[in-house]
DNA sequence: CGGTAGGTTGAACATCCTCAAACCCTGTGG
DNA sequence: CCACAGGGTTTGAGGATGTTCAACCTACCG
């Protein structure tokens, strides 16, 4: 169900990552070639975890299957913070890294590649402008969907917070070239999504059951198709966050500089 | 209601930016001075966007009242996204802002000073690498107090949501000596305690009054009293975020310089 | 003294949760 | 081939939690 040998989730490599950068900000041929070769490849089974916050965090790159920051309280509810999806970095920042007690676990199998080659780049602006700036962005993201979360569970309604939560997914998978407008792998169980969406396990099946009676998606053998992705939007008040870097007030070299 | 004149939410200045920066970091002199003499006074009434989020963010400090960051939903629903307190930074960074469609808003009648000043110190890593450091990691801060907020949001019930926020702005106030141990300035109405926390508002007055009635807290003409802090900790499980700067693996220099 | 913003209260209702059980699929072992 | 186990999904019933609407109260302010 996680995904058979042949779907999309297990058969990418550092190309996520660099089409999730690319898209940020044009890259140099050899920041191309920087990211295309990442290697120190490893495979972790579901549930693995992937970072305790407290130890210092690896600079990682998730390249297949899907994880999760999560969040434990102490009676065993649980919470999703946000998911990582193939392309997005684990640790790959030079901003201390807060993480209020999280963890990064594993939700499918997953492979990551080691990122310390592009932390170093950073230290050189001269030589990485653009990946500077795209990695910079790309936080930037990471943050700005973390603020749609607390939207979504400070105001949304049930059935709004699982449309808008399949809609996030959507646009940040079709950043890599990882789902069509129509089609996307879904490997999460009910309870994950009730862990991400703050509902419970029953209530979760219950409002996909509606929505799906709305002809909305179909979901099943860990694929959803959306059948009129205008409309989910709609009814969760979706946007897309956008990015851009900040005009700067000094010369280009410190732009790249700047944007860590 | 929104702190008489002697209140402490009015008489202060740059020195909480210097109180919250020192206390991240161990700073230099000239940082300090830097930081102190911060000015380009500017007030707010209540109700005034300090920033659209889509116009550039300009770089200030708030040095007294409250604020927060909101985000609108199409049928006027809102939801606080974080609350913006006394050396509380706007803007003050280099990492491009993401803040999809938010809004920065004055709770109270607010002062903010000029920040320029320290965005262009953090282009200067020789000469001000604590001060950089402290940046960072007031950012990295900022970013936990979010995951905070989404755990709050997601997981816990109306009465440990209430708890858990009144512990955090405790905490960050405590952080710039705007809160004692045990009571607060308070100048936030029901209504932008309900846009917080996810409630109604008539939910959040009876839910107030029942941490009243356990003897839990007092609250009444803008200030809290906090009766047993602890026992607000355990009910709503909270843990203050700490921060970190990240072991380098170069030389100190880079390390401020990382810090961005 | 009237207006207004914020706080409080009651009653009816909607949403969402819990508990418990059944079901379905898939993989495993006899 | 079948029985079984286990994880995930689905269903029902009852109840807790939180919302809505409407009214009223209070303090403050012009």
């Amino acid at each position: 169900m996680l995904g058979s040998s042949r779907s999309p989730l297990t058969r990418n490599g550092p190309e996520v990552v660099l089409a999730r950068l690319r898209r940020l900000a044009p890259l140099k041929p050899h920041d191309e070639a920087l990211l295309a070769t990442l290697k120190d490849w490893r495979h972790d089974p579901v549930n693995a975890e992937l970072t305790h916050d407290l130890s210092s965090t690896p600079a990682r790159y998730l390249v297949s299957g899907w994880a999760a920051r999560i969040r434990w309280l102490a009676d065993g509810r649980r919470q999703i913070v946000s998911f990582i999806l193939p392309g997005d970095a684990l640790g790959v920042s030079r901003r201390p890294q807060p993480r209020s007690q999280c963890t990064v676990v594993a939700l499918t199998p997953v492979q990551t590649v080691d990122g310390q080659a592009v932390l170093r780049a950073l230290d050189d602006p001269e030589h990485h402008e653009a990946l500077i700036a795209a990695v910079a962005l790309a936080a930037a993201l990471d943050e700005a969907w973390m603020i749609e979360q607390i939207v979504r569970l400070g105001r949304l309604t049930a059935y709004e917070r699982l449309a808008h939560l399949l809609l996030e997914l959507r646009a940040r998978l079709m950043m890599t070239g990882l789902s069509s407008f129509s089609q996307m792998p879904f490997p999460l169980t009910q309870e994950a999504l009730a862990d991400a969406s703050g509902l419970s396990i029953v209530h979760v099946n219950r409002t996909i059951q509606q929505l799906r009676r709305d002809n909305l998606i179909e979901l099943r053998g860990g694929q959803v198709r959306f059948l009129d992705p205008q409309a989910l939007a709609d009814i969760a008040d979706f946007r897309e966050p956008k990015v851009a870097s900040q005009p700067s007030t000094t010369d280009t070299r410190q732009v790249a500089f700047n944007l860590l």
